[in-house]
DNA sequence: CTGTTTCTTAAACAGCTGTTTCAATCGATT
DNA sequence: AATCGATTGAAACAGCTGTTTAAGAAACAG
């Protein structure tokens, strides 16, 4: 089927430049499989490509998959734009925008994409990769959340301290990312659906960090009566 | 070199059951390389056995892998036994106890063993021997955790926010385990040394913990007078 | 058209993979 | 000591891996 149209030959999305097709193919085999399990031919195949054209393009496999990581962190940098707001909004609604997002970003609707995927492995198994992931893409998104955890906090915590509670924020994210099966299994199924959405574990990791830092309701009223809780 | 001791040939942790050998030496090669990567041929070189070794006790690759995760995760079961609490222990100090054995576990001193890491590969990318260890191994520490924590905020929230609370503790620590490298490079060097260390984490944890439930101080004081803080 | 460069193709390459074969060896029982 | 099952050993197996080759097609300049 040569290109009946010389305008505009690319159908949806599938782009007509080879390079870019392997970029694309690699990325969703390698996010799915990891490096040593993907293999070049079925990276090819999906790409409608011959196995040499890997190596014509790309020297070899490995610089095919950091050119891959790369792709995939700019354009999702792309589709996710980093959140901006308003100079007066609250701190709190900053934290719950940041972590909402975050999540949405993370978990999807439904399956997460590809890039995603990959990133993830760079974070768990580092590569080469690995660095420029880092400062790029998760170092500047950091940045803005301790940000917003110093303003909540008043200036008042040091900022050690504030990295700690940023980490707490992140990793209780990262929990239902990384290790969702296992979360899933722990969880019972009708609580799944109704309680761990992103939107619900969002506001729950949001109210529990807000009630760390005093600036919200505790979640339980302490059960001995000595200890002072605000009635709202 | 055949054996010159009759009575005691096993020179220090080794086995001189081929079976054991091959065991030991592909849970540490699995852990190390993953599942694809890690090849037969080293690990029967590691184990000191010939390559068909292998198939003659497991019968494949594959279920050398599922035996490989159980029989690490028996032993770590042995080396870490779960903990015991004299029945009048305050919930909180169960709390901190739970939350600094699980991170010695899961950072221990130094490099983390080798049954942690082939652990953690299961749960990151689920097999077959996921389910096994979630049954034997995670829901019953976690059960324990969501005791401590219903005991904690006196019965008033509802198991799913208990559970829910739950996964936010765990999912601190797990960030420091699973994405641990990522973290050393979005903390400065000297704070790793100093405030990251795993009695360091664990206490930050279980502050967090207590403060988001009301049961201790909040991190900061709110930034506005109208909150109350219990001054010690 | 010619000559040159860029790209694509099928085939072959050497090397490694998990697995199997089958003879040699060992260890205990008879 | 002879027998027999369990275990080991070196070699070979078929299949897949990333990579290279060399010939051909396409695109383009003069």
């Amino acid at each position: 089927m040569p290109d009946p149209s010389p305008t505009c030959p690319a159908p949806a999305g599938e782009s007509r430049d080879p390079r870019e097709r392997i970029l694309l193919a690699a990325g969703k085999e390698f996010a799915e499989h990891g490096y040593e399990a993907a293999t070049v031919r079925d990276i090819c195949g999906a790409a409608g490509v011959n196995v040499a054209a890997v190596n014509y393009y790309f020297g070899d496999k490995q610089r095919l998959y950091i050119e891959s990581v790369k792709h995939a962190h700019e354009e999702r940098l792309r589709q996710v734009p980093q959140p901006e707001w308003a100079p007066g909004t609250p701190a709190a609604d900053k934290l719950r925008d940041f972590v909402g997002s975050l999540l949405e970003r993370m978990l999807g609707s439904g399956q997460a994409p590809w890039q995603v995927k990959l990133m993830m492995r760079e974070v768990l198994h580092p590569t080469e990769a690995c660095r420029e992931l880092v400062e790029d893409y998760i170092r500047p998104h950091f940045g803005i959340l301790l940000g917003v955890l110093d303003e909540l906090a008043g200036g008042e915590l040091p900022p050690s301290e504030v990295r700690r509670v940023g980490l707490s924020i992140i990793g209780q994210c990262f929990l239902y990312r990384a290790a969702g099966d296992v979360v899933a299994m722990l969880v019972p199924p009708g609580e799944l659906d109704a309680f761990h959405t992103p939107a619900a574990i969002a506001d729950h990791v949001t109210r529990f960090a807000l009630a760390a830092l005093g600036v919200a309701e505790p979640l339980a009223r302490p059960h001995s009566d000595h200890v002072p809780g605000r009635v709202s």
